[in-house]
DNA sequence: GCATTTTAGTAACATATGTTACTAATCCTT
DNA sequence: AAGGATTAGTAACATATGTTACTAAAATGC
C-alpha cells in the first residue's frame, strides 16, 4: 500500500480487454530499455564519452573506416545526431574525419589510436554489464531470448 | 555491400570475446525499445499528447487518485519530469491537481472527464499497437519472453 | 549537357530533458 | 516540543535533442 492509500487498479478500455501499464509488453520493453541504457551510461562514465559518441564509435570500430551515412543505417540515430557525435569525437581527438575522394559530399570516419583504445576499454566494460545482466538466464532462454528479438525488432520496422 | 564499400567486421575487444554491436544484446533491447516508443508515439500523434504525459495519464488512470510521488515510483520518470508532465495535463485540463488533505507536501493527481476520456481513446490505440507488435508471437512464445523480461527487469534494478 | 531531383551533411532555431539547489511541510530523535 | 533530518515538489539553469531549412555535391532524365 502506496502512501495515497490506494493501490492502482486495472480499469476496462474501450473494449473487453483492460489496459495495465505494467502488463503492457510494449512499455515493459521501453522501460528495460531506458534501466539498460542507465547502466551502460554508468558503466563508462568515467570515460568522458557519451552515449551517442559510444555508439558511433562502436559501428565506426567495426569496419576500417565508414562513411556517416552508413552510422546513420547502422544506429538508431537520425543523421543530425550522427553529425553531432562524430564532430564531438573529432574534438576529444577520438576519430578522424575526411572527406571521401570518390564523392565529396561523404565524409568518411576514422579512429584514432585513442579512439580505438577507448573502444576496446568500453567494450569490455560492456561485456561485463551484459554478463551480469543476462547472466541468470540460461543459454537456452537466452538463445530463445533473442530468437524472439529478432520477430519484434521485424515487426517493428515494418 | 554498403556506399563505403565494408561491410562491418568484428574488432577483438580486450579479451578472447569479440563485441559486435548488433549482436550485443543489451544495445539490442535498447533500439527496439526506441523503435516501440516511436511507434506507439505515432499512434497516438494526433492526440494533443506527449509520451511522459502519456504515462502520467496511464498511471494515474489505474487508480481514482495518485499522489505524485507515487507516480515517480510507478514510472521510470524523475520527479522533475513527473512534475512537468502533470503541469502541462493540467493545463489541457486532462487531470487537476489537489493538495493533499492529510499530508499538504503532497499533491494529488486526478483525471477529469476529458483525461478519462483520452486514456481510453489512447489506451485502445496502444492495445491495437501491441498487436501489431507482438501478433507474429505464439501465446507460448510470448508467455517466455514476458518471463525473461521479468528476469532482466530484476536483474537491472539491483 | 543542362535543368531537376536526390543525397550528405550542417547551421540555427525551438523544445525537451537532466541537474542543482531551493522552499515548504512533515518526520524523527531526544 | 525544539532541532535537525527527510520528503514532495518546483524554479532556474545548463545541456541535449528534435526540426526545419539550407548548402554543396552527385545522380537522373530529358
Amino acid at each position: 500500500m502506496n502512501v495515497s492509500g490506494v493501490d492502482p487498479k486495472p480499469v476496462p478500455a474501450s473494449s473487453d480487454r483492460v489496459f495495465v501499464l505494467d502488463q503492457f509488453t510494449p512499455y515493459r520493453i521501453v522501460s528495460l530499455g531506458h534501466m539498460f541504457s542507465r547502466k551502460l551510461a554508468k558503466a563508462y562514465a568515467d570515460e568522458n564519452i557519451t552515449i551517442p559518441e559510444w555508439r558511433v564509435l562502436a559501428v565506426v570500430a567495426q569496419s576500417q573506416s565508414l562513411a556517416a551515412r552508413d552510422v546513420v543505417r547502422f544506429t538508431p540515430m537520425d543523421k543530425m545526431s550522427v553529425s553531432r557525435a562524430i564532430a564531438s569525437l573529432e574534438k576529444k581527438k577520438f576519430a578522424e574525419r575526411a572527406v571521401s575522394e570518390t564523392d565529396r559530399r561523404v565524409n568518411m570516419i576514422a579512429l584514432t589510436k585513442e579512439g580505438r583504445a577507448l573502444f576496446d576499454k568500453i567494450a569490455a566494460l560492456a561485456l561485463a554489464v551484459e554478463d551480469e545482466l543476462l547472466g541468470e538466464l540460461s543459454p537456452q532462454e537466452h538463445q530463445r531470448f533473442v530468437a524472439t528479438l529478432a520477430k519484434l525488432e521485424a515487426a517493428a520496422v515494418t
